[in-house]
DNA sequence: TTGAAAGCGCTAACAT
DNA sequence: ATGTTAGCGCTTTCAA
């Protein structure tokens, strides 16, 4: 019962094991009667090809490998999501690898895992996507792989990214259209390169409507929610404080509500704050958090999708893939109040 | 360099490749001398085990599958990392599967993934771990597996569990203590047992405090935001409302100080707010929130080790382990102020 | 369009 | 303590 191999399906529907194996998988070449045949014996002895078996003869595993090194929970299983759905539909399984990109011997730990478990390909996400160990050893193993948002080396390998500098761009004019001058901005953390990008769009916005960037409006945060808070210490005791601050997240940006809570400044009367990723928290604090979304499953469906088309020797007519970012309005911006 | 199969490390350490096999899976019964001889020639071919090769022989796939049905990221990514820790250090991956508990072909989907990918054992996490469908599947099918807080018919097999009601109990009597006497509770998904357990301990704390349980103050919430803000709205606007609420999760005691904040009721003078879980809304919210830790990462390492042990064919000597939650004091509860 | 035979790289059962 | 011999269940040549 919970056997069932192809050599049972075979003798059953009186063929060869490699008309039945032509069968499975889809192969050409094969009358149609006769796959009839062979589908009916599949069914009734409920058979299902052994995955280690056909790993092994054909010398690949059906499995994908996912490597993560990313502090926001949501963002990982956003990302699992969307790579398993899309793996699913194909017959594939995934293999998740969080580790450490600071590690030194995250290469090694790359290899082990490449030639242990012979998985198909990779799919690399931030901040992975641009350590350049790894990618070193990607290159050098020939191994299929799919970047999400890199920002180095884009010939490296396929890859999808988003609208990150547009969407910090069009916060920012947003912004400005309120009224607001003085804005701060909590950038993200240097290794996090995409994240860390959302500055630009920000320096975009202030350039065109010729507002001068102001050193002192800018603070370097490491995307956690007590970095936001130190930046807001920061920039709330300044003493011509901002009237609105942009947080390159929403960690960060709640950080900063905190402790404009705790100095009794009223958002978004006051102070007007706007985050990135609409995390769960951004429409759970209060109040709700103006920010941008990302269609992040659907970046890791569309990278799955390219990765798979890869490994079936398609060639990918489409190695980069652009998919938008939203702007969300909620009720922590507002105009700016009159100059204080 | 991308081989080296274990005939090489044989032919080099001038030994059978039944040997080697023996070195690599640290059998007894082999000389030290030989054994260095091995593991040099190991260490020179920079040998890897296929894992392929190795399940299919062995008849089993050294994977551990994952079985998840829970809306909640931070906990999915705790179990996921708890099981990782373990498995790693034991040589073992894990294949993840997330699905919907009320499909009705989940036990097909089960059977399924153990026929296809060969994966050695199983662990179950709420609320699937209750799902009857799943647990005969399993148990038919003779595969070891684990549960992490399961509530019903606990002699099926090892597993793992938190002192729920007793930390649900802790909160309501700390509040109790605070002065509240109408302290309301807005109850977990009923398909989650676990969390719909946490009211037992409300129950008890009053009893114990003879304070009598008043229907009008327990409402049914789904784990969800939005089901804490809806019973959030019939809670306070009930004709003597609650100086407290204790929500079953965070996820709604986030929603009931949406609500409050949006009636512009202050927390915690006028109103006191706990939740369970210790999820980083918790933190990030103001006033932050007092609530209960579980120990999500240790109970899924514990659960991972008890079925390794099941599957090295030791005995569970102790087939079933409590780890305790604690509570964790924030701002958003305080003394009960005067009767209103 | 179909089939026969030869492995893939390992473990298991049985020698020695 | 070590080696020999069969497979595990599939895919891949290569024939037919």
């Amino acid at each position: 019962m919970t056997k069932a191999t192809i050599d049972n399906v075979a003798a059953l529907a009186g063929v060869s094991i490699k008309t039945v194996s032509r069968v499975v998988n889809k192969e050409p070449n094969v009358r149609q009667s006769t796959r009839d045949k062979v589908l009916k014996a599949v069914a009734e002895l409920d058979y299902r090809p052994n995955l280690s078996a056909r790993s092994l003869a054909g010398n690949r595993s059906y499995v994908l490998g996912l490597l993560y090194d990313n502090p926001s929970a949501n963002y990982v299983i956003d990302v699992q999501d969307g790579v398993l759905t899309t793996c699913r539909a194909q017959g594939y399984d995934v293999l998740i690898h969080p580790c450490n990109h600071q590690d030194p011997d995250i290469g090694k730990e790359v290899t082990n895992l490449i030639r242990q478990t012979r998985i198909d390909g990779i799919i690399l996400t931030p901040p992975l996507s641009d350590v350049s160990a790894i990618l070193e050893v990607l290159k050098d193993s020939r191994i299929p792989f799919v970047r999400i948002a890199p920002t180095l080396q884009k010939d490296l390998c396929p890859y999808v990214e988003t609208n990150d500098a547009e969407a910090a761009y069009d916060m920012t004019n947003q912004l400005i259209s309120l009224g607001h001058r003085r804005i701060g901005f909590v950038s993200g953390h240097p290794d996090h390169r995409a994240v860390s990008h959302r500055f630009e769009g920000y320096r975009a916005a202030l350039v065109e409507n010729h507002i001068e960037l102001d050193d002192d409006l800018v603070v370097q945060g490491y995307n956690s929610f007590e970095s936001g808070e130190e930046a807001a210490n920061t920039l709330l005791n300044l003493s011509a404080r901002p009237s609105a601050i942009f947080a390159a997240n929403d960690d960060m940006a709640a950080g900063v509500m905190m402790v404009a809570h705790q100095m009794g400044i009223d958002i978004p009367r006051e102070l007007s704050v706007a985050g990135y990723d609409d995390t769960p928290v951004a429409h759970q604090i209060w109040p709700s958090l103006t920010t941008v979304r990302q269609p992040i499953q659907a970046m890791a469906q569309k990278a799955t999708d390219l990765l798979l088309k890869q490994l079936m020797g398609k060639e990918v007519q489409l190695p980069a893939s652009m998919l938008s970012s939203s702007l969300i309005q909620r009720d922590s911006t507002g105009p700016a109040g009159p100059a204080r």
